[in-house]
DNA sequence: TTTCATAACGAAAACGATTTCGATTTTACC
DNA sequence: GGTAAAATCGAAATCGTTTTCGTTATGAAA
């Protein structure tokens, strides 16, 4: 009923456990007489090392961390996986935690981390955190930590990220090719480093295309959110207050998806009226009617990237060699569909 | 740099180890002094336990290990956040793997969980396990087990499930009571017991209706998935072969999204010349243009209370007391929209 | 002064595996 | 046959906690 351990195993064939450990683990001083009986037996009795007893003594726990601001959400699902499956190969174990975009939560979930001894964190910040002291003590602690996608320039570590300031440019510029005169932004929560970023690429495309910064035509979001109702709301404002609006670069997919929502209930014409960019390239925005134009985010590809950068810092530290934090970023991709003109 | 330990703290005070433990778990063998002294030097040398160390001795890893088909899908989205949150009340912490409807993969991960000494397993089967050895092992090692949502009724241990075949019962039933008059069903892949469920419910509405049922009506997938694209090749193909079906029956919201969509490509109007009801009531369905007549299946609900149920039995498997299955059955709820007539 | 209960602390074993280092045996070679 | 080298093995320490079972000191009761 409890699992076997190496003392049984020793104890059946008469020999030490010290041998019974060598035998599995090749040693060459066991002879091969002994490794072929102390192995069929092992795979007789079914045996698996004790991971605690391991661990306690190697001091490496075969396992990260992951603190994100949401499971249930396309991009962080893509990235999960991405992570999971990446992580597998390297027989790492992955334990998810939220912080449901709390800056409370996820200083609390990393500490529990932290306590749990995970060999590495890797980290997408909640859209509410300004301070940064839980993450420095973990560097300072000497562990490994990745960020990506939501990040924080200050804290010194690798990063995974796409240039969102750049991929923001070329929707904006895009709406502009595409004949747009006036172009709103639908900016989501003010915090978060890519909020600013792709507020930022927005304005950065207006100013050298000649075209006017109105203030007035970026919208936040009540809460630290991006939702479908966000969308919806900031839709009707847009069109009460800014008829002549006629294109919107907007944060994410889930909020322009709203936002058609409400422009379809308004009988407003997508793209003849107005003209939506979304970001992400979200499953869904190939699907509804009409199909958003969009950013191409690589989530799946990010939580890749992220688990190798971290595991590439997990055996340096290992090895005790010194290591400098890396910025990758990846490629974004302007896919075009039915909510822009050509 | 490295962890505290109680040595040192003993070490700092001049006390021993045992004195130290025993401090901070305020045993009545210690005096309040000693007690403040400890507590207050561990608190300022950020003192936390060596999990592995701990575990090694009590024997019980406050991890518990998830296996799920598919990460990146709505309603394991929700199912892997009601896990978490709950697991978060009792200081249990999730590891999360991946069995991409493999029956190998599956196996691979059930054994890598065990090895990891996780206190107990919570499991939604592939669609292409029949096999239930992996699990009956699980069982037989003593572990707790609980499935949720795809299940096999063969394994002996508790289950949450939803009434399946009454669902579908109902969502058929809503077809007839709408005027549908030839209803055609989507049934997804052949083996999990949710299909089949879903397609014996579906059968039974028929039959107490005094329709006829038509086997040639009952589309199955390809592959072992339900996808957007299954929706559309499958209604592609419905509208050929059967062009007087006025009503669908889909085992999945996604696989509806699917057809409606093609429906949409070929100009069939819905619900005038088709009806159609979904199953799982992802937020998408909401949202899509009509917006689609479905089932709600609670997947935060269904998290939380496999949970509870596998916490439960972790300690009633502590304390040595034994417990039988259960099998708990969720509600679902038909959510009604413009998919259907009324 | 003796006895005894109580309070306060500590030594040591245990959890299961890993690894160093020393001991023993076998083989090889002159 | 004797010696050195190689091949095999095992004792014991270690990782950090927990917990049992003593031990010592203190004061109260007799």
């Amino acid at each position: 009923m409890k699992p076997v351990t190496l003392k049984e195993i020793a104890e059946k064939l008469n020999i030490s456990v010290t041998t019974v450990s060598k035998a599995l683990k090749d040693y060459s001083d066991v002879s091969p007489k002994t490794k072929a009986l102390v192995k069929e037996l092992a795979a007789t009795l079914n045996y698996t090392p004790n991971s605690f007893a391991v661990h306690l003594r190697t001091k490496e726990s075969k396992t990260i961390g992951l603190v994100i601001p949401e499971v249930v959400h396309h991009f962080f699902s893509n990235v999960i996986k991405g992570i999971i499956s990446e992580a597998e190969k390297e027989g790492y174990l992955v334990i998810i935690l939220q912080s449901n975009e709390s800056y409370e939560l996820e200083k609390k979930q990393i500490e529990l981390l932290m306590s749990h001894r995970v060999d590495g964190i890797l980290i997408s910040l909640a859209n509410g955190t300004a301070d940064f002291k839980h993450l420095n003590a973990v560097i300072e602690q000497d562990k490994p930590l990745v960020m990506f996608d939501k990040i924080a320039k200050l804290v010194k570590c690798s990063k995974i990220i796409i240039d969102d300031q750049k991929a923001a440019y070329i929707a904006t510029q895009h709406l502009i090719d595409t004949g747009c005169k006036r172009i709103a932004h639908f900016r989501g929560p003010l915090l978060p480093q890519n909020s600013i970023d792709r507020f930022l690429g927005y304005k950065k495309a207006l100013l050298d295309n000649g075209m006017e910064y109105d203030p007035n035509l970026v919208y936040l979001n009540d809460c630290d959110e991006n939702s479908f109702d966000d969308g919806k709301m900031n839709a009707a404002k847009l069109y009460k207050e800014h008829n002549d609006v006629d294109g919107i670069f907007i944060n994410t997919d889930m909020v322009a998806i709203g936002a058609i929502s409400e422009f379809n209930r308004l009988g407003v014409k997508i793209p003849e009226e107005i003209s939506i960019v979304g970001f992400s390239n979200w499953f869904m925005s190939s699907v509804i009617s009409p199909t958003i134009t969009t950013i191409d985010q690589p989530g799946y590809a990010m939580g890749q990237t992220a688990f190798k950068q971290l595991y590439k810092e997990i055996k340096a530290h290992k090895n005790n060699v010194a290591i400098s934090p890396e910025i990758i970023q990846l490629e974004t991709a302007l896919v075009k569909r039915e909510s822009t003109k050509n």
